[in-house]
RNA sequence: CGGGCUGUGGCGCAGUUUGGUCAGCGCACCUGCUUUGGGAGCAGGGGGUCGCCGGUUCAAAUCCGGCCAGCCCGACCA
């Protein structure tokens, strides 16, 4: 009667764990199309969370909420050449509407870049309408050949900024502000995963980018995740949508740019980051449900005594949700719950109840430990404060024992069996970089020797951290 | 699109070599009773034109032909 047989042991089949997980915490389904995904209610609540901590953070980066056409003219698409030659192959095209084939063929967004800045175009006159600051969460299609549940789907939800400014330089400090503020603050502190950050090399960047920052995870396999993107777009884009304004001078110039999104795949890399071979670990910050409160058994005053409970861990701001099925065995739902990766369960039994306790148990480390009935809000709250903490110092620990220095390919070769490599970019340079992608080695992100964000990819002493990726 | 493999109740599979005795197992589901402090037990029950089309045969999940779909490895990717 343990938990073992679940799931498939992380060990032993990583890629099965995580289908198991799925199926097994209730997050999402395949859906009838290759490659489209049901994201089941839990899951969703999952990306719900992170909506709402991204929306937050975007909004005080000063960005503001819009939204634009699913569909764009496929005209568009040609305009930049960077930008067409990279998305061509994924494309999902619309020839016929309403029962004719249409004049232009219609594409489903793979990213908004020229649907946007075709109307940027006509929102910018003056130096006064810049900044331009503009957000929007949407769903996106890019045809992927080997698609896999919320890491690389042919639909996905994301969300994706476009900000046009006055100058070279704004443009990259937005870039990298909203890098560190929105997303590396956000996966660091609410997803507890911690992230690698740099820029792509020339390979790996975004089509139609002149320069491309990343954040980069490690999941539990060892293999790395690119959790989030942002772009330096230069001027291309506007040259082609004609984005111009009338500087302070009187003079005409175009806008500097930049685009920046994450994506439902954070729901994968969260799965994957700190799931263990119970199920799902969700940290407290993000967590839909913080604590559970389950009714042992069904006797006397139990179950009044777990929604009253749950009233008053409410009433402290803490996410509680109370399980009172108590037709279903009591170890079948500490299962359940402990699947789904939630952080506390408090577990109220006759034998606590005549006590005036609860038992609370917790999803990672620790002990079972009982607290009186009136002392549980504040012993939750703190113990979530604790969990999360705990969460992302083991994350960080257990991804830099798997990281190693390297002065050869071989080495790369070597460490990138386990984890990731770092080596001089100056050593490897572009042609190492081709011949580790035989392997399906690639460079990760530039940064700096101590992993800090460099000025431009340009930058010398750059380490290149490689690894295989998902 | 290249290479390998697989299609049998919701999920996972056995059965195909040697055609008949084959519609079968585990989990899940439904009903009842007993249970409930770590995936409960017993009893009963529902659900599948064996991917599709055609052929061979007295007889096809099983043999033959064609088609379709999916999976894994590669190129692509938030």
């Amino acid at each position: 009667m343990d938990t073992r047989g679940v799931l498939t042991p992380q060990n032993e089949d990583f890629p099965r764990w995580y289908q198991d997980v799925l199926n097994k915490a209730e997050l999402a389904d395949n859906g009838p199309v290759r490659g489209t995904m049901v994201i089941r209610p839990y899951g969703y609540a999952l990306w719900e969370r992170m909506q709402a901590e991204v929306d937050r953070r975007i909004k005080q980066a000063g960005a503001d909420n819009a939204y634009f056409p699913l569909f764009i003219p496929e005209s568009y698409l040609d305009r930049e050449s960077d930008h067409v030659e990279g998305f061509s192959p994924e494309l999902a095209v619309v020839t016929m509407g309403g029962g004719r084939e249409l004049a232009e063929p219609v594409v489903v967004r793979p990213t908004s870049e020229t649907i946007i800045n075709a109307y940027f175009s006509k929102w910018v006159q003056s130096h006064r309408d810049l900044p331009l600051l503009i957000n929007q969460w949407a769903n996106v299609v890019r045809w992927e050949m080997r698609p896999r549940i919320f890491l690389r789907t042919t639909e996905f939800l994301w969300q994706e900024g476009h900000t046009a400014h006055a100058t070279r330089q704004e443009a990259r400090d937005y870039a990298a502000r909203i890098l560190h503020d929105v997303y590396q603050d956000f996966m660091e502190s609410v997803l507890a995963v911690p992230v690698l950050i740099g820029y792509k090399t020339e390979a790996e960047r975004f089509p139609g980018a002149i320069n491309s920052m990343c954040l980069e995870a490690m999941m539990r396999d060892g293999k790395a995740l690119q959790m989030g993107t942002s772009h330096e777009l230069g001027q291309s884009f506007a040259a082609m949508f004609d984005i111009t304004y009338l500087d302070a001078d009187g003079k005409q110039a175009h806008v500097w740019q930049t685009s920046w999104g994450v994506s439902s795949r954070m729901v994968g890399g969260l799965i994957m980051a700190h799931g263990d071979d119970r199920g799902l670990v969700v940290p407290p910050k993000l967590a839909p449900v913080q604590a559970v409160v389950i009714a042992v058994r069904d006797a006397e005053g139990v179950v009044e005594a777990c929604h009253r409970l749950s009233g008053e861990l409410a009433a402290a701001g803490i996410r509680a949700r109370v399980d009172d099925k108590t037709g279903s065995g009591f170890g079948r739902r500490a299962t359940d719950w402990e699947l789904k990766g939630v952080p506390i369960r408090v577990e109220i039994g006759p034998r606590d109840l005549e006590q005036h306790q609860a038992t609370l148990a917790f999803r990672t480390g620790g002990e079972k430990q009982t607290v009186n009935l009136s002392e549980v809000p504040e012993q939750v709250e703190a113990m979530l404060g604790r969990i999360q903490q705990r969460i992302l110092s083991d994350a960080t620990a257990w991804r830099d024992s798997r990281i190693a220095d390297a002065g050869t390919q071989a080495e790369v070769r070597e460490a990138s069996s386990t984890g990731f490599a770092r080596i001089p970019w100056a050593r490897l340079g572009p042609e190492g970089e081709a011949a580790l992608a035989e392997d399906a080695i690639t460079v990760r992100c530039l940064q700096r020797p101590d992993g800090s964000l460099p000025h431009s990819s340009g930058e010398p002493d750059l380490i290149a951290v490689c690894g295989r990726s998902y």
